[in-house]
RNA sequence: GCCCCGGUGGUGUAGCCCGGUCAAGCAUGUUACCCUCUCGAGGUAGCGACGCGGGUUCGAAUCCCGCCCGGGGCACCA
């Protein structure tokens, strides 16, 4: 009789049912108005493993419409973010610089009697829109509507004077429907444009215009977006619909990615800054040790879906983990160490490879019966018991000493069953580094961590000393650390 | 208040469109054992879920209705 065969999960991420190989073009359309953080490079790898396997085009496009929220640096971390995660894009482009196109399109639904100058006050339109009602500039006609639109193209006109809205359905349940605003006046310098523009178009007029003109087929994006007003939008410019895809926010537990919760803990400095490595930006990503290709991977195991969910970072760190386990090398660290001194130790040369496969080479450590231990592991024996130093020989406990001085006695080479095994330095060949441990940022009820952060002292041998920052190792029985910066590292995960 | 979208174990998902093969798969987590000179990796086994209530049906995680809960939208933000 055959056995069963074994079911296996989703490989990859689900299919697009209505996607062409070789006519597909989606977007990465984030706005530079803060660094990239994690989610932007999950759904970046959404849509770039999609346009690998449809055989398409890729468009990164700065979504930089409004300048009082835009700045330089961002687009700069954007570019240096979806490099690192290994997203390559076909083509790049700033919306900023479509301004006059955008211009265009407003004018043209303007002279169809689609759109309007309305001057009424925020918060009056707010309440006209509630109740369904028409305001006063609705009906004025064309040409007084382009007239005042020349005037605020000529700059005639401050800032929240005057906007351009679409003459929407008054009477939808969908209220966004109900005559939204298409273009506004915003007189502060662009970081690109300078001070030539002061009108810009909203987000959903210039998204729809944009994707129009990038050729968009399929729209991938996280669900902060109303599709009923784009399309609304889409259908007045004669755009043909695209395929939307809308999946929620990829949320971390512990960690936000809102700006309004994370932009506090900088300025309290409550975190080193936006790359702290307990941040969800790039930049904290990267420090905390996990790989782009673990991040790749883990996001097309967990996918997309239209649910809110939450992340553990177990899920990510387990992929982190089977990556870097075959090749990482391994260094003893000895976190609040306490010294051992072993009496009749025979000097022992202890040549051991830096992977327990052998592939990774070998260092050679002298010792002569002085030795750092971990104190946990001391505090945790009894005196008399047995334990092995790693690769070395066996100790027996003959005292946990007081002030951190423990002795005992060599017991032999040969290993014995059962023994707890200690990773070992010796005091004139390691050096001390410190290591940040890292748990969520923010506690269940919402508010800073405190606890965050801890900083575990302790020693490491001296062959560490030889990597550089960056580099990723694990020290055996405690876990894989980022070299962060000359004696310190960031412990990503156990 | 109104509109839209969701609710599968501790966590993330597959299945739902086209009802039976689902006494619900995979991953993560956790427990035990094996392996390993790491508390890592690998192996084996166990634990653990269809939001609630009705209905249709021989049969419902899948279809219908009501309720509850969560998220998003209703900006001169994106």
């Amino acid at each position: 009789m055959a056995a069963p065969e074994k079911k296996e999960g989703r490989v990859g991420l689900l299919p697009l049912e209505d996607a062409v190989k070789g006519e597909f073009v989606v977007r990465l359309p984030p706005e530079p108005s803060g660094f990239m953080h994690i989610g932007h490079a999950m759904a970046g790898t959404i849509n770039a493993v999609y346009r690998d396997t449809y055989e398409g085009k890729l468009w990164l496009r700065f979504e930089d419409t409004n300048p009082r929220k835009v700045q330089k640096r961002y687009y700069e971390s954007f570019r240096t973010g979806y490099t690192w995660m290994g997203i390559k894009w076909d083509y790049e482009k700033n919306v900023s610089s479509d301004i006059d196109l955008l211009y265009e399109y407003v004018q043209t639904l303007i002279e169809a009697g689609d759109g309007y100058a309305c001057s009424c006050p925020a918060d009056l339109m707010k309440k006209l829109r509630f109740e369904g009602k028409p305001c006063e500039h609705r009906d004025q006609g064309v040409e007084k509507n382009m007239s005042i639109w020349d005037e605020m193209l000529k700059k005639k006109h401050k800032e929240g004077t005057y906007v351009i809205r679409l003459k929407g359905d008054l009477a939808s349940l969908d209220y966004s429907l109900r005559d939204p605003n298409i273009a506004r006046i915003i007189d502060y310098p662009h970081p690109i444009t300078g001070d030539k523009y002061v009108v810009w178009p909203t987000y959903d007029f210039e998204v729809v215009v944009e994707d129009q003109v990038c050729s968009v087929t399929h729209i991938l994006r996280s669900s902060e977006f109303h599709v009923g007003l784009q399309d609304m939008i889409r259908k007045m410019l004669g755009f043909p619909v695209i395929s939307v895809k809308q999946f929620s926010r990829f949320n971390f537990k512990g960690t936000p990615v809102a700006k309004r919760l994370l932009r506090p803990l900088v300025e309290e400095k409550l975190v080193s800054g936006w790359d702290d490595p307990r941040m969800p930006t790039i930049e904290g990503v990267i420090r905390r040790g996990i790989s782009a290709e673990a991040l790749r991977q883990f996001t097309i195991q967990v996918g997309y879906t239209q649910s809110e969910h939450t992340f553990d970072w177990s899920l990510l760190f387990s992929v982190n983990r089977k990556l870097l386990d075959p090749v990482t090398k391994r260094f003893y660290f000895v976190p609040d160490p306490v010294k051992l001194t072993v009496e009749d130790a025979p000097r022992r040369d202890a040549t051991i490879p830096f992977h327990p496969l052998g592939k990774l080479g070998e260092r050679t450590i002298a010792t002569a019966g002085q030795f750092l231990v971990p104190s946990s592991d001391i505090g945790q024996m009894k005196e008399g018991q047995v334990f092995r130093l790693i690769e070395l020989y066996n100790v027996k406990l003959v005292s946990k000493g007081t002030d951190g001085n423990a002795m005992g006695t060599y017991l032999g080479d040969e290993m014995v069953q059962d023994t707890r095994k200690l990773q070992w330095v010796t005091p004139d060949a390691s050096e001390g580094v410190e290591v940040m441990e890292l748990s969520d940022l923010f506690r269940e009820d919402g508010t800073f961590n405190p606890e965050s952060l801890k900083i575990r002292l302790g020693v490491v041998e001296k062959a560490f000393g030889s990597l550089g920052p960056g580099e990723i190792v694990q020290f055996p029985r405690y876990g894989f650390v980022r070299l962060d910066a000359p004696g310190r590292c960031v412990l990503g995960h156990n």
